[in-house]
DNA sequence: ACTATAGAAGATAAATTTATCCTTTTAATG
DNA sequence: CATTAAAAGGATAAATTTATCTTCTATAGT
């Protein structure tokens, strides 16, 4: 479904934003510790969504990642959508281009139906209010 | 969602299936023009759907490929999954390995629900089945 | 039998994604 | 102000996916 880049990047920036009513800090390292995810790699990835304003960082000792009253409200749609460009979810399941309601493939409105509440959620809560959702358990990022 | 190599088994095995019946024959030359997919690379798809019986195949002059009555009956998971095994389907969204009902992760259920849909057409239709209930409008493969 | 056609199989190449390393820039702290 | 920590940026490498080409094998038709 998504790629690593962007499973890697909801992961952190959800991660980011269970951390002391989503306004904690916290840098590559312990991030990919934390969720077992390739350093290097998800450096490139938490830049890519700084680069675009999704996350917040500051450098030096003490810096790191974290969010601040605007990436809150960003939603998990936003995020995917920097890493990954918006194909995923707006392209036909089949690749096909010419595809639509008015000239469907085959199983084109059951890709709709299918993806319609996941990206409902995605697209309509922001971070906050999604972690916020969540966080009556433990969170499993 | 899915990988060119699935795009293409499908489409084409829907292809096949729309054809007199589903008891038409196409090499993959008509195949590609018709879908305008790469040849070569399609031709590897096809013949890794034949190895597994999916699909059928006759060599020499007039051959090519085709669905016989056991093709026929089989599901369009039963294509992708024999193309892509079934990561893409019953993995993680965020790629976890340890996300499940019990303990799942942030989009678990949202991830589920929106698979379940396009899961149940692609798992309990044949393709003989799928392809019928299309074929009252033209086919946009 | 000979020839032409078309899939099967294997090798190779191009493109993309994933992963790692190195250098530079920024900032905190003694 | 020197040192150190950490992100930013650039370059490179490994792995995977996509695409192409060549040779081999089976089959139909003459």
């Amino acid at each position: 479904m998504f790629t690593k880049a962007g499973q890697y990047g909801l992961r952190a920036v959800i991660l980011l934003a269970s951390t002391e009513n989503g306004r904690g800090i916290m840098g590559v390292s312990e991030i990919s510790k934390t969720l077992d995810i390739p350093k290097y790699f998800l450096a490139k990835v938490l830049q890519q969504l700084a680069r675009q304003d999704i996350i917040s960082s500051v450098r030096g000792p003490g810096g790191g990642f974290y969010l601040n009253d605007i990436n809150r409200s960003k939603t998990l749609y936003d995020v995917i959508v920097a890493i990954e460009g918006d194909k995923g979810f707006e392209q036909c399941i089949l690749g096909k281009s010419d595809c639509s309601n008015e000239v469907p493939c085959p199983l084109h409105f059951q890709a709709v139906a299918s993806r319609e509440g996941l990206f409902y959620q995605m697209k309509n809560a922001s971070i906050e209010q999604f972690v916020h959702g969540k966080q009556f358990s433990p969170l499993n990022v």
